[in-house]
RNA sequence: GCUGAAGUGGUGGAAUUGGUAGACACGUUGGACUUAAAAUCCAAUGGGCAUUAUGCCCGUGCGGGUUCAAGUCCCGCCUUCAGUACCA
């Protein structure tokens, strides 16, 4: 008798596949390349729970599926190793985050006593066709050494608009000392002066490398970021709730900073255009084009106009707004600045000051976040100044308000009530006159904002015309006044490249003289240093700033003592040593994932990124998958760097995966308890809740209705009044008349791994959960169970609801868990997790089993009979469905394909190799351990993974007939079955004569019948 | 507010270009096997009304529309989830 034994299997095959390097790709093949990548996880101390596995699982089917194709398929597999969940933890228990991140890699005991099981443990039971000799952990030297080489071939390029790409700085030099600036058309910095050669040849070094810096694709800048002076950090938008920190509610104010960007402004178009040639979600790459926020429009320059009240006001400054609405210039009739601003410190009036004053320090104190979020209130102080309209020559208040803001454009705006709702809503707030640019529109209660339907009145030289025509000659009119320019503005900013983190890869940068230096790449990596503590410095530097070995020796090419830098560290001075202080901070979580598809090509060279031929062979991804949160950052950077590193003839390619798929979230079956928290209700002593009681009351979940038990459940009522009663009683309580008890009820979180798939409790196990359930009294259902109720919420710890898939894989089998989150449902979609439902997957697994053993006492049994014509029917429509449903990455539906085969052939009685053997290979993908071992049961001894997919034969499908539905008004009534070769006019005869048409038509003549030949029949009438 | 996705039995979900709504599972009910349980197998299972069978009506979030025919297409709503940036 052979049973089914899973666990047995697996471990075998797993041992197999790693002592075979069954799936280690090769570098060099005759075989057509395909490469299917999942996103690297980060390597949580929690462990996986069953969602994680979703996306490498559908992966791996398409992965195993493409090798049975004849592919040779790259599926690699690796860690996002540095993050801020390992720093924190470092801080808690003083451990190195190298060492906690191991342990949760490679499993292990942590500080604190707890057993992990380790990712790389975990993803072994699941059975993933990985080629694990290809690992990459980011936050290993030997990979971020790469990560720091990247850093530096963007330091040391700039962007040339005119060739459209990235070239070396050594280019820019060279021409900054033949012809200066002046023909350079670069993406640099807007305060970047003009020079001649002769200018350029004659500035210091010193002064050379700060212009440089401005053209740089990576740059210092001063840049405003959150600061939290009690946590001596950084916040992300997300750390902070109504203006003060989450952790500890710590005030933080907005605070400028010197930190490293980097210039993807540079590439906006770019990677705005090259959405087209990617095969990604629409909505993904919608999400990309709004977040790069391409708008055509012009950048008009005010004049501020000397002011009429006061003299004190600073004259000849200009303000530049940047709008997509140059046709309404004309009804521009007030500006609005940013509070943050730097232009109204110095135009405010002294009559404005205080007010102002006051406005942008309130306006500080929020933050960004909720600026955004409160759309109702309207806000605004009035500078005192004025500027001049560049047409009109009128006088246009300068108001600041927090609708308009620092960060986007210029920050600043020429506001068009009537054409704009915001900036009509401030208007009348403030009472400032709203005019009237369009023809025969009525703006008495709101803007008018069609661009389409403008025809512009009221507006000097462009009256009478539309929006196009009148954009182009105010743009005209502009630039011959030099005051505007068509301009195209881009949301999208430069992105901060500096976090104050310890976990995390250092830059490869010392500072001489205060400017910044790159460490030459035979010295990388750059080695995060060792420090006593994790935090910020008491200083509020980063916490590299505690590290006492953080000086770079440029004549030993080494890092050195602090102690040793040059005093003055002014190149050259008696006092210089060659010993300078290195950065302080260390780059953020992006840096290491924007590339790292491509080391794996070439994991462990030492001396390239990845080599030449690897680099060519492989390409980019064919099919990445991963979830839709990292839309706009980790695929919007990763797009970012491969794009440099394509203009710089690093990468062959310009784009990192062609193809992108989006895996939903696999949601949490959360489990509740009721808790029945019992009210005295005494005529004399009044209502008291009873909270002193030394054990708790719970109800079965069937009991409760709308917060109370059940009416026709008052014996489960009294049955919970007496438990009360009786400890009242006997702890003196003195019964009184009327006294009563009621109950409200609370629902709190029971861990999931105490109920049942029938939604019972385990009482005992629930009691050992917690102390204060050790006591806990149950009023149970009439058959003595206890139920909870059920609520769907996001899979997580601190909801009880997390499923360990070690587990499932125990109980049930990888192939009975691979198959079952693959039959969830569509990939792409969020979806609950239930346990219960697995039984039905794992005895299709049981059954398929059965199908290989039908000899006596269930022993194996696959004989060489020809196969019936019913064997080929089932198997070749198998094929045909599972592998479209495979090409379309509708996985869900080929588990449904082959339970519906596998219970066909089994009612066949089918034994056939030919049948039986090519059923494997199709099943392979999706429960790999299953198939490996009854392939081997058949006598071959290769890995079913080199198997052929079988190939469709449509012959075997052929129908000679149809049953079609007849159905009368639109309405199947009954099937007839015809000849799949009748004429139209022979199927309608065939279905009028037929005697159930004539007892539906009841004697009436039909008005029409429609045969659609090979569907459907309908009469109708 | 905006953008995107989604609403189908008790549950997860099927339904290729409009053409038999509810495939495949879970659950439930009944039955077989068993001393019993588990496992396994068989049958029924959208709601309602009928019934000797044959049947009939209603049904894909709501309200309209197009069509011989609508879960699918169009218009207008509602709800849920996700993302988010008052973008000049």
């Amino acid at each position: 008798m052979s049973k089914y034994h899973f666990n047995e299997i697996e471990a075998k095959w797993q041992k197999y596949w790693a002592e075979n390097g069954t799936f280690h790709a090769q570098n060099d093949s005759d075989k057509p390349k395909y490469y299917v990548l999942d996103m690297f996880p980060y390597p949580s101390g929690a462990g996986l729970h069953v969602g994680h596995p979703l996306g490498y699982i559908a992966s791996d089917v398409y992965a195993r599926f493409k090798r049975h194709q004849g592919y040779n398929v790259l599926h690699p597999m690796g860690y996002d190793s540095f993050g801020l969940p390992a720093e924190q933890y470092a801080i808690q228990t003083g451990q190195h985050p190298a060492d906690t991140t191991r342990v949760n890699i490679e499993g292990g005991v942590d500080k604190k006593g707890n057993k992990i099981a380790g990712y790389r443990n975990q993803l072994d039971k699941i059975g993933f066709s990985f080629d694990w000799s290809r690992e990459v952990r980011t936050s290993n030297p030997d990979y971020y050494k790469w990560t720091q080489w990247i850093f530096i071939q963007l330091f040391e390029s700039w962007y040339d608009n005119a060739s459209d790409k990235a070239r070396s700085i050594e280019a820019l030099i060279s021409i900054f000392a033949e012809e200066g600036n002046e023909h350079v058309d670069a993406s640099c910095d807007d305060d970047t002066p003009s020079f001649t050669a002769e200018e350029w040849n004659g500035y210091a070094d010193a002064e050379q490398q700060k212009i440089l810096l401005k053209y740089r694709l990576t740059y210092l800048a001063e840049t405003e970021v959150n600061w939290c002076p009690e946590l001596g950090t950084v916040l992300a938008n997300d750390e902070i709730t109504n203006g003060v920190s989450e952790r500890g509610g710590h005030p933080v104010i907005r605070k400028k900073m010197m930190q490293w960007s980097m210039r993807i402004t540079a590439y906006a178009q770019r990677l705005l255009d090259d959405l087209a040639k990617i095969d990604w979600p629409q909505p993904l790459k919608d999400s990309q084009t709004n977040w790069i926020g391409r708008s055509e429009g012009a950048s008009v320059t005010f004049k501020v106009m000397p002011n009429v009240t006061s003299s004190a006001v600073e004259k000849g400054h200009t303000i530049e707004v940047f709008t997509t609405r140059p046709d309404t210039i004309f009804g521009a009739s007030f500006m609005t600045l940013a509070p943050e601003h730097d232009l109204v410190a110095k135009i405010t009036t002294p009559e404005q000051k205080a007010e102002v004053e006051a406005y942008v320090e309130a306006t500080a104190k929020r933050s960004e976040r909720d600026r955004m979020a409160d759309v109702k209130t309207i806000s605004g102080v009035f500078t005192g100044a004025y500027a001049e309209h560049p047409f009109t020559g009128n006088p246009v208040p300068i108001w600041i308000g927090d609708y308009v803001l620092a960060g986007y454009g210029t920050g600043a705006v020429m506001a068009v009530p009537c054409g704009d709702q915001r900036d009509y809503d401030f208007a009348k707030h403030f009472g400032i006159e709203i005019p009237n640019i369009f023809e025969g529109i009525d703006i008495s209660e709101e803007a008018f904002a069609d661009k389409e339907n403008t025809i512009i009145a009221n507006s000097d030289f462009i009256n009478g015309l539309n929006y196009k025509d009148a954009t182009r000659k105010v743009i005209d009119a502009l630039e011959a006044k030099g005051q505007g320019k068509g301009k195209i503005n881009y949301r999208l900013r430069d992105a901060v490249f500096s976090r104050q983190r310890y976990w995390g890869e250092p830059f490869p940068v010392y500072y001489k003289n205060g400017l910044p230096q790159m460490i030459d790449l035979e010295h990388l990596p750059l080695e995060l240093p060792a420090v006593e503590k994790y935090l910020p410095t008491e200083t509020g530097e980063a916490p590299l700033g505690r590290a006492s070995v953080w000086a770079w020796d440029t004549n030993l090419n080494k890092v050195v003592s602090n102690d040793l830098v040059s005093p003055s560290g002014v190149e050259g001075s008696e006092s210089d040593n060659g010993v300078y202080p290195l950065e302080l901070n260390t780059m953020p979580g992006w840096a290491g994932s924007s590339c790292y598809m491509f080391r794996y090509m070439d994991p462990k060279n030492p001396e390239m990124l990845a080599s030449e031929d690897a680099l060519k062979y492989w390409g980019n991804v064919d099919l990445y998958i991963g979830g839709s949160e990292h839309a706009t950052s980790h695929l919007l950077y990763s797009r970012f760097w491969v794009k440099f590193l394509y203009d710089r003839a690093v990468l062959p390619v310009d784009e990192p995966a062609k193809k992108l798929i989006n895996q939903g979230m696999i949601l949490g079956e959360s489990a509740f308890v009721h808790r029945a928290l019992p009210i005295l209700l005494s005529p004399q002593k009044g209502i008291k809740e009873l909270n002193f009681l030394p054990f708790q009351i719970f109800a079965s979940e069937d009991l409760i209705l709308n917060g109370t038990f059940r009416e026709e459940r008052n014996t489960k009522h009294a049955e919970a009044a007496s438990l009360v009663w009786d400890w009242m009683l006997e702890n003196g309580y003195e019964h009184a008349e009327g006294d009563a008890i009621e109950f409200n009820f609370q629902a709190i979180h029971a861990d999931v791994s105490y109920v049942n798939t029938s939604n019972e409790l385990d009482r005992e196990g629930f009691m050992g959960w917690r102390p204060e359930f050790q006591n806990a009294k149950f009023i149970n259902t009439d058959d003595g169970a206890f139920k909870v109720s059920r609520e769907v919420e996001k899979m997580s710890k601190s909801k009880y609801n997390v499923v360990n898939p070690d587990e499932i894989c125990f109980q049930y089998g990888a192939d009975t868990l691979r198959m079952y989150e693959m039959f969830l449902g569509p990939l792409d979609q969020a979806k609950p997790w239930s346990t219960a439902g697995i039984t039905g997957v794992h005895s299709f697994l049981k059954k398929l089993w059965k199908l290989y053993h039908g000899g006596a006492e269930g022993a194996f049994q696959v004989s060489d009979a020809t196969p019936t014509k019913d064997n080929l029917k089932t198997l070749h429509k198998t094929i045909k469905k599972v592998e479209e449903d495979i090409e379309n990455f509708s996985f869900n539906t080929s588990v449904s394909t082959f339970m519906i085969a596998v219970n066909e052939l089994t009612q066949q009685n089918c034994n056939s190799r030919e049948i039986l053997e090519p059923l494997l290979v199709l099943i392979s993908p999706y429960a790999p351990h299953i198939a490996e071992e009854l392939w081997n049961k058949l006598g071959h001894t290769q890995s079913i993974a080199t198997a052929a997919f079988p190939k469709y034969d449509a012959s075997h499908l052929v129908e000679s007939s149809k049953e079609y539905p007849i159905s009368f008004n639109g309405k199947m009534r009954f099937k007839l079955e015809l000849p799949l070769d009748m004429s139209k006019e022979d199927i309608e005869a065939a279905v009028m004569a037929h005697e159930r048409t004539q007892q539906q038509l009841d004697g009436r003549t039909p008005k029409k019948v429609i045969v659609v030949p090979g569907k459907i029949v309908n009469i109708v009438g």
